[in-house]
DNA sequence: GTCTATAGGTGGATAGAC
DNA sequence: GTCTATCCACCTATAGAC
């Protein structure tokens, strides 16, 4: 039934729920094989490793939401419109008990190969990037407002969207984290 | 050498240390027991399974937050003042490595003992409630000003500093954590 | 590609000597 | 209280049959 790639494919969705749900040391090669429907062996043949396993997913990750960026930059003009649909994937993650990939690898930082650490610093840098360039053009339209440092700005978003995620989800309560995301990008509302 | 109280303290102390840098799935009694100086089992005649160790940690450290609390409200007056009192345990964990306990706990709750999701509650709910009751005196009093509901600035303010000790402690950059710490309290200075 | 079988290590935990 | 010795479950990973 299922091809090479869907088995690839299928082991990677599985793994990347179990890591956002589960954190890095919470899951193991069992946990997949279980979820997937296959032994333990067959995955070490796509992924020789975990670590390789890890890498494979961040950098999925990173690819998902640079492409996420660039159709919001395709499909929208205003800084706000752009913010806001940058906070979707993190509610439909929510919904699905997820927390951002890179926000929960951060935390165990310490215990991971260092490849992988390099994969999360990258997903960082960048969206803290493309979130310092939407600010700054927003406010050099006149549509968003803010003092101090813009990459601040862009890192406490990006945290907050995270800790919004992970607080919510430990409450179980959906709505912690709209009220949170509301107030995230309420903060950044022109003063009349 | 060693009574009986300071080994137990000593492995609290180690274990705490190992939480807060490595997570809860990080660290094994045989790494406490290589830091402490003693052997794995004797561990187990203090906390006979990791969840009663666990809950033990969560229990001092909320405690601890109480009496920050406590001390802070004794010895400061003004909104401001209490804030930025606050804050300064999360800047020495920093230094240190760490991050907030039960920020790293609430993360991997999905893989914990009962138990001590309980205590994280309770350490949540404690912070976020004298967070909001700090907030609105200081609107009370003039020298603070905030929009929309006082219990998510209270709830953004802890895991915003939160986050910005993880994120900090990524990048090797404390100054990251002062940046931003700096920010979420001066989002509450009063527009003149 | 997927399997069985297994290696070699480490996890938390217990029994019982001292 | 702390130790040695040990248990068993689980971990990542490999070898080799099919």
């Amino acid at each position: 039934m299922a091809e090479k790639e869907d088995t690839c494919q299928l082991i990677l969705d599985v793994s990347q729920y179990l890591l956002q749900t589960r954190g890095y040391n919470g899951f193991s090669y069992a946990d997949i094989a279980k979820a997937v429907g296959i032994r333990k062996a067959s995955i070490h043949y796509y992924f020789p490793n975990k670590s390789d396993l890890g890498e494979a997913l961040v950098k999925r990750y990173r690819e998902s939401f640079r492409q996420l960026r660039a159709r919001i930059d395709r499909e929208t003009d205003d800084a706000l419109s752009k913010l806001k649909r940058f906070v979707e994937p993190y509610l439909e993650g929510l919904l699905d008990g997820r927390v951002c990939l890179c926000g929960m690898l951060a935390e165990e930082f310490t215990t991971l190969p260092k490849q992988i650490c390099v994969e999360i610093k990258s997903f960082l840098d960048e969206n803290e990037a493309w979130l310092t360039k939407v600010l700054m053009a927003g406010r050099e339209a006149g549509i968003i407002s803010y003092q101090g440092p813009v990459e601040v700005e862009a890192q406490l978003l990006l945290i907050g969207l995270h800790g919004a995620q992970s607080s919510a989800r430990f409450y179980g309560d959906t709505k912690r984290f709209e009220l949170m995301a509301h107030r995230l990008l309420s903060g950044f509302a022109v003063k009349a």
